[in-house]
DNA sequence: ACATATTTAAAACACGCGTTTGAATCGTCA
DNA sequence: TGACGATTCAAACGCGTGTTTTAAATATGT
């Protein structure tokens, strides 16, 4: 195992871990934590082979660095009441939420390999992954479920919201997750900005209408 | 490249064949295709290391035979019109499609990988999954329209079905694939026949609601 | 029963991987 | 300038992989 460098706060070595950073984002996000070599990584770090071992011990703890980097990064991008009035109705700040939620999951390009990386998680968790989601899949959850409680009204238990919850996110998600059965499917399907604008009206309006009508009936 | 043997309908020949695919889907839907090694699957299946490619040419060609195989046997054993009775309702058809699909999903046990090689396949495509789009997956989402349109009655067009039907699939296929956010997030969620039954009836409720308001609101 | 073809078996091959090594280079402060 | 720690570099190590090879065992047909 490579000695850490003493000085990490050292703007001036910084500049390969930077590059190492985002090489490695570049092929994680492309082929996954397996497949990806650590010789590609520096390769297109214009790093060394050993730079990995130097500045972050070994492959997997890169890996983390990345994980909990992007996270970072694009909830900061897309928060959850992204370009949201102050004094929002419960519809307008379900509509951001599923839109921002979008546009962080789809974005691309340098530092935003966030959707891919999560999406691999799923289906192969790392240690990592705790983490991130106590500091920050909870908090969104909470965000979310307290939308939910808002357009439900008072009769609802936690349960209920907490499942209304997830069909909202589920539908946010599946676009992303499944995208290659969509797109064989439904090869007209676009996913660039007007077409996930108008992905997020569909799910919003979706997810309101069943709200209104359970909210509906639940009411005595 | 192995020979391939000459009379592949010899029934006893086909033992260590059944043993190996057997053994593949299990490693397989563990590990995935990358890191499974053709060593740990002869072991399992009892078979020379040399079976592998000797019966099925090589790794990635096993790979699709076990694709296919588990693919066919989960949608004969949860077809989509699950226990369903012959003159039954939208709502019915629904419930069944849904509960059906969950099921078919969250199976597990031998002959049952389908689930866990599908949500692979999602994040790392391989050749195999066109022929299963096309053959499994299109007719699938035609019966899934046909209901949905049945709901939404005949104000709504093909996109709208197409978007609605979306809508209830990704709500299935979320618990399967987020499991291992959603059972860290909330460690009381159980996913055995009584969870996956709830499951089920929430998701269906949530989209009957949905379509009940906007087929209301769109009726004109 | 024998000859032939098919299936299994063990060993080895060639290759790519993550990591380590030890020397060369760079930057910085005395 | 000179020395010292931080960083980079090329080369190699050890290991595990998919695949191939060659020989033995087994089933098949006459």
């Amino acid at each position: 195992m490579g000695l850490k460098p003493s000085q990490p706060e050292d703007p001036a070595q910084a500049a390969t871990r930077r590059h190492l950073l985002e090489a490695a984002s570049e092929v994680f996000a492309e082929v996954g934590f397996r497949a990806a070599t650590v010789r590609e990584i520096c390769q297109r770090a214009e790093a060394n082979i050993a730079a990995v071992n130097y500045h972050f011990g070994d492959k997997e703890h890169l890996y983390r660095a990345v994980l909990k980097e992007t996270c970072r990064t694009a909830l900061e991008k897309y928060p959850a009441d992204f370009g949201l009035p102050p004094k929002a109705t419960p519809e307008q700040r379900l509509r951001a939420f599923v839109h921002s939620f979008l546009l962080r999951i789809f974005s691309q390009g340098p530092g935003s390999r966030h959707g891919k990386l999560m999406a691999r998680e799923m289906v192969e968790p790392t240690g990592a992954l705790d983490a991130i989601v106590k500091e920050d899949v909870g908090p969104m959850a909470a965000v979310l479920t307290s939308i939910v409680g808002d357009l439900l009204g008072s009769s609802a238990d936690a349960d209920k919201k907490r499942l209304c919850g997830m069909s909202v996110v589920s539908q946010v998600l599946f676009y992303h997750h499944c995208r290659p059965v969509v797109t064989r499917l439904f090869p007209t399907m676009k996913f660039d900005a007007a077409g996930i604008e108008q992905l997020a009206e569909h799910i919003t309006q979706f997810s309101l209408a069943a709200f209104k009508e359970i909210s509906k009936g639940k009411k005595k």
